[in-house]
DNA sequence: TTGAAAGCGCTAACAT
DNA sequence: ATGTTAGCGCTTTCAA
């Protein structure tokens, strides 16, 4: 009998296993092991340490099929490389794991249709319920067709029109308005904003301005409503939106970023002012200020959304809008949680706090 | 008949369903959405066709249950918050989806306990294999009964010993005697190190210095095996070690490695360099130097081991030891996947290169 | 309190 | 090429 390097043959015990070793049925062996139904206190025994000797391990797919229940969430971020769903992944996989939840990953990079495949692979492998940070505000059907088989999804980070499901979210146009207010506030009347400005509707900006409605945010991507919030500050000030100041990027990319930026820095009269919506706009732009040695914040003040570790590393320190990032995927894994235990209570949307973290990176302009 | 905000009975059709709605027999339609067998084309269209009006979605598990795999495989990792996991995990990630694979992503938080609930968490949800970046290089006993049981392991970033198993690896101890070479071609007598040495078998490296032999690498964890790199290039120097230059956290926290960084910067007579051995430490030490106003490289030259995108964003630029990252993840699961393939083929360490980017922080010592 | 039997949804073996 | 049957490992009736 030649042993291979790693055996890959030897056949797992199984509860008939277990039960025929303790001299008990199936069923009774299953009651033991699994804390259901009644049992004796000395066969429980008795089947454990049979359990142990076999080095039983229950099958969590066969008890699945039967209680339709496989103890997983499904994870659709956009990026598990971005610091932001990094650290989200953090609070939910935290939160998971002591509620007795798996998680599954899967990364959408910001394509609908991998989010649906995404999305068709986990709802395949049955999972209880998916989080995700859908990729577009409008084609959310596949979501809407998982909710109604009973599968709960949590939205994250982003709302969705005409889905009535449970979502974690922050309030990306106030805490727009308070990064560019602030530097309203400090004199600055020629902000330029880096978005990515990806989805169609987020393009649409030029009707928000002057308009007395406002968009429904929730057709808005965050970084649409983050501009939203830059038009907002502008009106309240009474200053007017440059439309050249406002640099989209078409997609989730600091190459992209640093362009933009360059273009904008090129402007006549330029910028004296940067807004940022989110870390990879944030590292494009901050490289090209640092590739054309443009002093922070003499000769432009740096805004960003979202607070990077770094940022208290470069000089100056950034001034930063901080959102609760591992504490969105806590209380999104516990919203999920909290709705497979009680199916019926009405979806609610949490809006979860930020803050304007202010820095070195802004002052005056000269 | 209410219908509740989200609906959580409708049963989901099977391939029964299919099969009595196309009037052929399970097996058949089974046949013909799982390609397998053999349909007739025009049976294979009508299936397909009913399949699609049920709106059926194969049961991974009920498949599973048979074929004995579940197309998934098992991540654990220290702390995906971590990016030196975020961005291997992403690696991991579009390989596995690539093939055909699900993740599931479990953090071990550099504890073996919670690393072998793990394991075991995995193995009842019968993932096909395992990539573990174990917390301790001998306490494996449960990575060697997972292999053992057939479900295979791939070793991530850390080898252990005695365990036969593929594993993804840098060559820790030449990569540190690089870095630390560096610094002494530079001239430095005086070179601090930061590191965990959590293990306490990495404590012993008293022993190590000026002993003939090295101390099998696969006992180390990465932090002694850099501190192992360190001494080696010292001796290779014929330059003392001062054991005081030496400063061990004993956890992955960068608020101890502050601390250790502000301590070896009391020291009498103080370093002139210091080496810190993973992106953890650097965060800790980088802050320690920032609140002492350290000049860098003038008072101090610092060397980084991980680099990281804010390292060019800081003035001046951190030279850092780079790893593929990335590409740790990717080969990760290639070994992973080929190994389920064919499993017999005799395990592999692949050593991945890595490379000492230098940059403006390190300079003479004056 | 225990056991026998049925069955979750699917695929594999065996007929035809 | 298709259908019938059996069964993966477990839990849940139902009887005893």
């Amino acid at each position: 009998m030649a042993s291979s390097p790693i055996n890959t043959e030897r056949r797992r015990a199984t509860i008939t296993d277990v039960a025929r070793e303790a001299g008990v049925s199936a069923a009774t062996a299953g009651r033991a092991l699994g804390d259901y139904g009644y049992v004796r206190e000395e066969i429980r025994e008795r089947v454990r340490k049979a359990a142990e000797e076999l080095g039983y391990r229950p099958n969590s797919l066969a008890r699945s099929m039967i209680t339709g229940r496989t103890n997983t969430i499904g994870v659709v971020g956009a990026d598990i490389a971005n610091p932001f769903f990094a650290s989200a992944m953090r609070g939910i996989g935290d939160v998971a794991r002591r509620d007795g939840f798996g998680t599954i990953l899967t990364n959408s990079d910001e394509d609908v249709a991998l989010e649906r495949e995404a999305v068709g692979l986990l709802l395949q492998k049955q999972v209880d319920g998916i989080i995700v940070s859908p990729a577009s505000s409008v084609e959310t059907g596949h979501l809407a067709d998982a909710a109604r088989n009973g599968t709960p999804v949590v939205l994250f980070d982003r709302d969705v029109a005409g889905l009535t499901a449970d979502a974690v979210l922050t309030d990306s146009v106030d805490a727009s308005r308070t990064a560019v207010g602030h530097l309203l506030d400090l004199g600055h009347r020629r902000i330029a904003i880096v978005a990515e400005l990806r989805a169609a509707r987020d393009m649409e900006w030029p009707n928000w301005i002057g308009s007395a409605t406002a968009p429904d945010v929730r057709m808005l991507m965050p970084s649409g409503a983050r501009l939203l919030g830059y038009i907002q500050a502008h009106e309240a000030a009474g200053v007017p939106v440059d439309p050249a100041l406002i640099r989209g990027t078409g997609s989730y990319d600091p190459a992209t970023a640093r362009e933009q930026t360059l273009e904008a820095l090129r402007l006549d009269p330029p910028p004296t002012a940067i807004f940022t919506v989110d870390n990879v706009m944030t590292h494009g732009a901050y490289q090209a200020c640092r590739d054309m040695s443009i002093r922070i914040p003499e000769d432009l003040s740096f805004v960003a959304y979202d607070d990077m570790e770094w940022m208290t590393f470069v000089e100056p320190n950034i001034t930063a809008l901080w959102q609760p990032v591992y504490d969105m995927g806590t209380v999104a894994a516990e919203m999920l949680i909290r709705r497979l235990r009680s199916p019926e209570v009405e979806p609610v949307r949490r809006l979860l706090g930020t803050k304007l973290i202010v820095r070195g990176s802004t002052m005056a302009p000269r």
